[in-house]
DNA sequence: CCACGTGATGTCAGTGCCTGCAATCACGCG
DNA sequence: CGCGTGATTGCAGGCACTGACATCACGTGG
């Protein structure tokens, strides 16, 4: 970060990274497959909170509210970083490579998730949805978080998406049946 | 995809490309930024139907039926070439760099998605919300349809997937309400 | 104190992606 | 034929990344 904020992503190059951790460019790649990867250390270990916040939750909710809930947990950790996620989502928003890694990353995510919905005996394509769905809300949220002059908790945006998302269904769904009555029979 | 098809993507230089086009490496350069965007040709056009097909929507239709209706109507683009998507899905899912690509083109048609549905009046958080959610049924929706054995429909697979994320969110928000109430108070 | 094994680190050479720059080519026009 | 313009090429080079092998650090048993 440091290297990114002096000279600019693309005009650091991986010795450069390598030699500042006292290394070898080589060494750097036994440690990342990527330089982007530099970036998103450690994100299996989120990955692994995540889905085991979602194994955590009650049988008897949703799977759309044991994603969510799932999501907000992780609000605290965020809350301690938020200056440091900022810069480090200027930092991926301004590069394209970067963003793909980071959109892959949250793919995983969402795989894991629908896995984990998959043995709480959700059916394929509700786990798929509900996942998707919650991270959809999640990225809403947590770019608002992100940009809030504010400062107001992760949490909160979180849950303001979430009902965003439930008018934007619901709000479809009413009309989308009006119409569907008015056009065929 | 001939060459990828026989040597597989990793296997398969720039070199080959351009000149199994009967062009020099440096040509080929000029008309694609990347050697993965070979495989993304032409997909501003797809971005353009998709976001007039939006805006063609009547004002009246809810945000997320305008999102569903246009991605409907590239189900005919589509139904024509099953067998060309469903070789180029298999290519692509099977390499990270070319998901990450196809991540990344998903989620610049989410923008342009959002930024029409925002001059038709919705709010920024909602049409965010509208187009994501939309991409996520169009995206679970093409998977069984190009997985699927028995050949059915896109747009039947799109309505189902829509019919999932109701189940989804409404159940939800019944449920949630419900340990709401419990809950707090 | 030494030999030895093991895992981390370094060296080196090589491939392929991608870029900048300057030369060359194709071709339509006066 | 000469000329201008846009497309193509050749060349040189930077950087990401890999494989094979050498070396180092260090704990263990003799």
């Amino acid at each position: 970060m440091e290297l990114f904020a002096e000279r600019g992503y693309g005009k650091t190059t991986v010795e450069d990274i390598a030699a500042r951790a006292g290394l070898t460019e080589r060494t750097f790649f036994r440690y990342f497959t990527d330089k982007r990867e530099v970036l998103f250390a450690g994100s299996e270990l989120f990955v692994k909170q995540v889905v085991d916040a979602v194994r955590a939750a009650p049988r008897s909710s949703a799977a759309l509210d044991a994603v969510l809930s799932a999501c907000e947990s992780t609000g605290d950790f965020f809350e301690e970083r938020r200056p440091f996620a900022r810069r480090r989502n200027a930092l991926i928003s301004a590069h394209a490579e970067l963003q793909e890694r980071e959109l892959i990353k949250m793919m995983s995510l969402a795989s894991a998730i629908t896995e984990t919905l998959k043995q709480r005996g959700t059916s394929s394509a509700a786990a798929s949805l509900a996942a998707e769905a919650g991270l959809a809300i999640f990225r809403v949220g947590f770019d608002q978080w992100a940009r809030d002059p504010r400062d107001r908790s992760l949490v909160l945006h979180l849950r303001a998406a979430r009902r965003q998302l439930e008018a934007v269904v619901v709000g479809a769904r009413k009309s989308g049946l009006r119409a569907h009555t008015r056009g065929s029979s």
